[in-house]
DNA sequence: TCAGCTGGCACCTTTGAAGGGT
DNA sequence: AACCCTTCAAAGGTGCCAGCTG
């Protein structure tokens, strides 16, 4: 079956199934108690697959010039939004079957990075990660013609450094390198998304990687968002602008800013010794090709010292990258990888909500409860994470079945550590993704995470019962050493902030840990415009209090 | 000393309410 | 009463800059 589906998508991504799948897979089933599922019959799927869904990028040639350039994230306290605008257009989609959109931004690599002779330089060793949220389009669920009626926008999703960020914005380190991924899942016939026969694929599309900043380091990012975002039109005009700021500062003449004194002198100097000596600027292909982020292997570059060229890590494929997993009941499924690439555009725009995801650098698919607590913003609640058993804290009745919420469970943030060191560690496939049809076991976007025998565990970390019901829930004892804060500034009960809270010595291990999380509870989504917080980094001590629940 | 961050600023677009006309 | 269109103000999104911080 598996190849039947493979024969629809790349023979490059076939491989890559192959590669990183079942004898990989296997330890972490064992490890896991898990057993080996039987093969779901093809014969099963009753409706489109969603390995065929097809994701265009928007505006990917605007996408492409930034990519070219470097492209640079503000990211402020308050929260700022991406520019370019993180928009799809969805073809292959079964008209009547209901979808969530999800977008993470991940870490492309452990690397902090400085600018420096005006392009982009390896400066250290990454911050610990910010603690992973997802942000949930606002109209999911939605049916699949919904999705593809118009296009799919994220534009409202913002960006910040503030680590206790109260509004479920994706939280990003400065001068850190990401990855924006897009997740598509499928709600089940009882609009329960995870509960079973879930199924789910990523997308990432290499041009919409960038560096976050707190303010733009490289003047042609400068230019190419005053030119592109209307927001920014009055900066617009190379000469008027310089001419504008003299204005502002009551001057008859042109002011030149510090800023473009340096990225001037810099460019003449610099700029064409920079292209020729990186191997051209970032956005170009041939740098490089490990870029499989959504399969696990390291997005960074084996050569980061390498400037700009490699702070935007390309696919094989320079259009896309994506992977698909099915998941099916008593922790069957079908996983699924596929590879495409796209080049279409169109317009049209929409909501969204935020998710919180698990903290990417500790526990990729956290399923690891939180309590919840409803935070009110302008167009999104955020919901802290809560740790229920599955089945605990009861959703209203009517809520579970007649809504169209979902049971989400949580999707994990992509670690990238510890796995692409600037060495060029080798990357450990994301096995479980590549895993035949016959052994599936549901598997999480993430490098390292590892199979769930339960149904909901691969996307798995939410309770949607409490989160439905905007209720906080108070996790178990058994892991409340884990707890995650009602909000992005909480602390657990440790009184730390979970954020940072690393396990010694095994700072990405846990992502196998986490998988064995997922199996913990669901989230659901009922109304637009709901942050849920999935959980923020658990202890050490919590992975392996998790992991041993299901190891038994 | 300096790279990075913050808050305030002016300018701009977007959004939605209010009002008037058909 | 129900639309449709225009106007207007408020809200919010920009990059820039001076000052602050570690």
């Amino acid at each position: 079956m598996l190849q039947e589906k493979a024969s629809t998508v790349t023979d490059e991504h076939v491989s890559r199934l192959q590669t990183g799948g079942e004898t990989d897979l296997l330890p972490d089933q064992s490890r896991l108690g898990l057993s080996t599922a039987p093969t779901v019959p093809s014969s099963t799927e009753p409706d489109q697959n969603i390995e065929n869904i097809k994701v265009v990028l928007h505006e990917r040639e605007l996408w492409k010039k930034f990519h070219e350039a470097g492209t640079e994230m503000i990211i402020t306290k308050a929260g700022r939004r991406m520019f370019p605008s993180y928009k799809v257009k969805m073809t292959g989609m079964n008209p009547k079957t209901k979808y969530i959109l999800l977008i993470d931004v991940v870490p492309a690599d452990d690397h902090r990075y400085k600018f420096c002779d005006n392009k982009w330089m390896v400066a250290g060793k990454a911050e610990p990660a910010m603690p992973g949220r997802l942000y949930v389009h606002p109209d999911s669920p939605a049916t699949g013609a919904h999705w593809m009626r118009q296009l799919v926008s994220f534009q409202k999703l913002k960006l910040t450094n503030n680590h206790l960020d109260p509004f479920g914005h994706i939280i990003l380190n400065s001068m850190h390198k990401y990855q924006p991924r897009l997740h598509i899942v499928k709600a089940d016939e009882n609009n329960a998304f995870g509960s079973k026969n879930t199924a789910y694929c990523t997308h990432v599309f290499h041009e919409t990687a960038f560096i976050s900043v707190t303010s733009y380091q490289n003047h042609k990012i400068t230019q190419l968002k005053i030119e592109n975002n209307p927001f920014a039109k009055g900066f617009r005009g190379s000469e008027e602008g310089d001419l504008r700021v003299s204005r502002l500062q009551g001057k008859e003449y042109p002011v030149i800013s510090k800023n473009m004194v340096r990225q001037r002198l810099i460019s003449t100097h610099s700029h064409l010794a920079g292209k020729l000596g990186a191997g051209v600027l970032a956005g170009h292909p041939q740098v490089l090709s490990s870029y499989q982020y959504d399969t696990g292997v390291p997005l960074s570059n084996p050569d980061s010292q390498d400037p700009i060229s490699t702070h935007f890590p390309q696919s094989r494929d320079p259009n896309l990258l994506y992977h698909c997993f099915k998941h099916r009941d008593n922790g069957r499924h079908l996983e699924l990888g596929c590879k495409r690439s796209y080049l279409e555009t169109s317009t049209a725009v929409s909501d969204e909500h935020y998710f919180r995801s698990p903290p990417s650098y500790e526990s990729p698919l956290l399923s690891h409860p939180y309590r919840t607590e409803a935070i009110t913003s302008r167009e999104a609640c955020m919901y802290g994470g809560m740790e229920t058993e599955s089945g605990s804290g009861a959703a209203d009745a009517d809520d579970l079945t007649n809504s169209p919420s979902i049971n989400c469970n949580m999707w994990a943030t992509v670690q990238p550590y510890p796995r692409y060191g600037m060495e060029g560690v080798p990357y450990q496939p994301f096995t479980a993704h590549f895993t035949n049809s016959a052994t599936v076991a549901p598997v999480v976007p993430h490098p390292a995470s590892s199979v769930v025998s339960r149904p909901q565990a691969d996307l798995g970390v939410y309770n949607s019962a409490a989160v439905q019901r905007g209720l906080p829930v108070i996790p178990p004892s058994t892991s409340s050493s884990s707890s995650s804060p009602s909000f992005p500034g909480s602390r657990d009960s440790s009184g730390h902030p979970p954020l940072y809270h690393r396990k010694p010595g095994s700072p990405l291990l846990p992502h196998r840990d986490f998988s064995s999380y997922s199996t913990q509870g669901t989230i659901s989504i009922r109304e637009q415009a709901y942050q849920y917080q999935v959980g923020l980094s658990s202890t050490g001590s919590n992975w392996t209090d998790n992991k041993s629940k299901f190891t038994s």
